[in-house]
RNA sequence: GGUGGGGUGGUCGAGUGGUUAAAGGCAGCGGAUUGUAACUCCGCCCGCGUAAGCGUACGUAGGUUCGAAUCCUACCCCCACCA
């Protein structure tokens, strides 16, 4: 393996595929390379819950941590009520506060998973830019970062001229985001002396800001690292499927949903998540990289194991891959699966097929439940319903008293008598 | 404030009085193939109903008409130009 830089933390980033642009990479490696440093990434506080589309970014702050460097995670309190154009047509709707501390404690709960901010003298540290946003004055604020930013350039970056070009209403408060993240940076770098702000590619325009505020007002030299944007070998973005995003705690999708969707990467996006999604050294991935053909599977396998063993914790992935293997390669039943608890006496009259499939969520409406049914991908104990008016009754219980019911070939529950 | 353009199903986007539950694309779902992959092919894709059918739906509220997404009125929102 070649070391381009000196610095641990830019090597295994770029081995790893995270590197899409650094505004200095030498001068970044140098400071890397010599001591400790703070570096920062930035959460939107508008959901609950992250998804796998940030991922990217906490695992770079999970190396950053692992090479010794201490990670920061600041929560968008402040900005979150301005709210990032960027990458959106439309702005966002106003959240209250309430929610905004409320999402802010629920993705607190997902990077902790990933960070350590309990213990050792480079323990993450978690901070809220409502601290010094809330209390902003305003003509204050506009003297001391106005003059350092003309319209002229900020009408240049992507976010503002992707809704000018599509003729659609950017607002002056949305205006507004760019200059506050500028300034998170630059009170970053007075209060925790962070020099290096990470984000996605999307980021850049921003991170750059303050990178040039930093150096006008305070003469610091920061940097900007970003990754890049992540799709999958066939174009689509990361991180959606049928029911949605793929969020990364246990409420919003089960460590089963979370390992199924890593099991069903596409061939030729799995030795790049490996590097971006698991810890694995990557003499391992190298020799997985190399599997040809059905022989994939087993990199899909280590694949979902590993990166749900990251979020879920081991005995999660462990428990989630035994019951993939029962369900795909036996056709059996495994503990991970959603049950559905049933009334034995009612199996005597027998339940409606299409009742159950709607009641084990595959189907938004009975309709749609007909047309599965019709479609021939409905199946109870992997026999193809044939019938709408079918219903399930007791014989259809195996020695557990359990019953199998699928749509299509993947998505399986369990009902339980 | 004035003038002009526009608001259609998850999304993009046709449609300017009946044959329109609304073309087409995308997304999604299912089937075949397969390796729980990709590609390809086929079917489905507002709700209720086995079905005939019924109910809802084209920014909102009214109106004209046997009949309206389509015409009229008012209102709301967006865009452009002007002030």
């Amino acid at each position: 393996m070649t070391h381009k830089y000196k610095s641990d933390f830019l090597n295994i980033l770029e081995q790893r595929g995270f590197i899409h642009q650094c505004s200095d990479f030498e001068e970044l490696d140098n400071k890397l390379s010599s001591s400790k440093q703070g570096a920062y990434i930035g959460f939107d506080a508008t959901a609950n819950s992250l998804h796998v589309g940030s991922l990217v970014q906490i695992m770079m702050l999970y190396w950053f941590q692992q090479c010794g460097h201490q990670p920061y995670t600041l929560m968008g309190g402040g900005t979150t009520k301005v709210g990032d154009p960027s990458g959106k047509d439309e702005s966002r709707k106003m959240l209250t506060e309430d929610i905004i501390n409320e999402n802010i404690e629920g993705i607190k709960g997902i990077i902790g998973k990933f960070l350590n901010y309990d213990s050792g003298d480079n323990k993450a540290i978690m901070v809220n830019n409502a601290e010094w946003l809330e209390d902003l004055n305003y003509i204050e604020f506009l003297r001391d970062c106005g003059p350092h930013f003309t319209i002229n350039r900020m009408l240049t970056f992507e976010s503002v001229k992707l809704r000018l070009d599509r003729e659609q209403p950017l607002t002056f408060l949305e205006f507004n985001y760019m200059l506050l993240q500028a300034y998170d940076f630059l009170e970053l770098y007075k209060r925790h002396e962070i020099i290096l702000q990470m984000g996605g590619s999307d980021q850049w325009g921003n991170i750059i800001n303050g990178v040039e505020l930093g150096r006008r007002k305070a003469s610091a030299q920061l940097y900007a690292l970003t990754t890049p944007l992540l799709t999958t070998a066939s174009g689509a973005k990361m991180g959606k499927t049928a029911d949605g995003a793929v969020w990364l705690d246990e409420k919003n999708l089960s460590p089963y949903d979370y390992y199924q969707f890593w099991r069903n990467t596409e061939d030729a996006d799995v030795a790049r998540f490996l590097k971006l999604f698991t810890t694995m050294p990557m003499e391992e991935i190298t020799k997985l990289e190399k599997l040809q053909g059905a022989e994939v599977n087993e990199a899909k396998k280590i694949l979902a194991f590993e990166a749900t063993k990251i979020c879920h914790g081991e005995k999660a992935a462990s428990e989630a891959q035994a019951t993939a293997q029962t369900v795909f390669e036996q056709g059996g039943l495994g503990g991970d699966l959603p049950v559905i608890e049933i009334e034995k006496g009612a199996l005597e009259g027998g339940l409606n097929v299409i009742d159950m499939l709607v009641e084990a969520g595959f189907c938004a409406s009975k309709g749609e439940a007909k047309r599965l049914i019709k479609g021939g991908g409905a199946r109870i104990n992997d026999v193809s319903v044939g019938d709408i008016d079918a219903k399930i009754t007791s014989s259809d219980l195996n020695d557990q008293d359990q019953i199998k019911i699928s749509s299509g070939k993947k998505k399986h529950a369990i009902l339980k008598a």
